[in-house]
DNA sequence: TTGTTGATTTCGCAA
DNA sequence: TTGCGAAGTCAACAA
């Protein structure tokens, strides 16, 4: 890990074109080769190429390229720091409740998607990707449910595919959007398509009954 | 902006939960209170915690919470590296060749999308928002246009959505999809429902004409 | 290697 | 403030 402070102009040529004017920046070059340049606010830099890359300083010219031809090209006028430091492999990072663990959850209490569900398989596969859960509900029919932590209206549209695809084969199908936030454009979709949408609460899916335990 | 170099374990909970274990880490804090913790290799951060926020640092562990009361709890166990630069306000990026731009500069040439089209208005629109161009043809119907970067099956689904909801006020009513790079999977499925693609030309669309005059 | 999908997406614009 | 769509989205995982 490099820190350079420095003032520099940086031009960008690739997917875009984009140029920043002389100012002072922290330019951070990376064990894999990545660089990033930041400014003092926001959390994304301002300019950045990601590994694989290679980096060529040649007379207060840094040239970095990718293979895919595009160009980062940083001209650098007056260095204020230049420090580097050996920080080692990272154990890495532990997440916990992403879309995998709602699908999980629910797949455990599907009765939260509607009265009398029943599991009949997660990833349930289809020649165009797996459809998250289905069920079978009281009467026989079948239920394929999309899973989301913010509902879209892209969501619908996929559940829509696998509702044509698996048409044919299950019978009677229909379908339900699950998420915990539901954008309103996406239930307006839903609902002209007759797709049950349902609001997920994560920490009821978690079990809230232990935190409130009823005794009447 | 304040570097830090340091060892230390990290706890996120907010939108989710994360934990970092212990390791050497550099930690940013930048003007605008934000915070990004950055290993040896990838682009982005850990962690990180975007501005407003605000850091309370008290006897090595570091507190960062916001308003919407996400929290990142820093442990700091050993400190390799720390100093400070007053950085400035950055001019910040000047970007081109963005969708925006194609928009723009398509709006002026529709008949690169078609002879003989002429615009009838940009941002044309719909209850499900703003069709990107409706044009007309030389037989007097109307064409609706969604320009992409990159052309992907979303886009063509989007236009889609466009056409069912015009068709019955636009009349006759065809579709077309612009993009600088289009998907197999994208023309495949344009294809399928009737819907022309185009491939556009940046340079082309700049306006070639002006570097290869023509005498004759 | 290519494609698909999720993301603490982030970011900017408009209503 | 909220909602919506673009992004040099990034990054992980499957085919």
């Amino acid at each position: 890990m490099r820190m350079v402070i420095a003032r520099c102009t940086v031009d960008y040529s690739g997917r875009l074109g984009t140029h920043l004017p002389s100012a002072v920046r922290l330019l951070l070059i990376k064990a894999d080769g990545s660089i990033s340049l930041h400014a003092e606010f926001g959390i994304k830099p301002l300019n950045w190429m990601s590994p694989p890359c290679t980096l060529v300083e040649s007379d207060g010219v840094w040239r970095v390229t990718n293979k895919a031809g595009e160009q980062l090209m940083i001209t650098v006028e007056e260095v204020l720091h230049d420090s580097s430091y050996e920080l080692g492999l990272d154990p890495g990072l532990v997440k916990d409740g992403v879309e995998a663990h709602l699908q999980e959850l629910l797949a455990e209490r599907c009765q939260v998607l509607g009265d009398g569900l029943t599991l009949v398989r997660r990833e349930y596969p289809t020649d165009i990707g797996p459809v998250d859960l289905v069920c079978r509900d009281a009467d026989g029919g079948y239920v394929a449910v999309e899973v989301k932590r913010r509902g879209e209206i892209d969501g619908v549209e996929q559940l829509t595919r696998y509702l044509e695809r698996l048409g044919p084969v299950l019978s009677p199908l229909r379908g339900v959007f699950a998420a915990q936030e539901l954008k309103p454009q996406a239930k307006v979709l839903a609902a002209s398509r007759g797709i049950t949408c349902v609001t997920l609460d994560y920490d009821e899916l978690r079990g809230i009954e232990s935190d409130t335990p009823r005794l009447f």
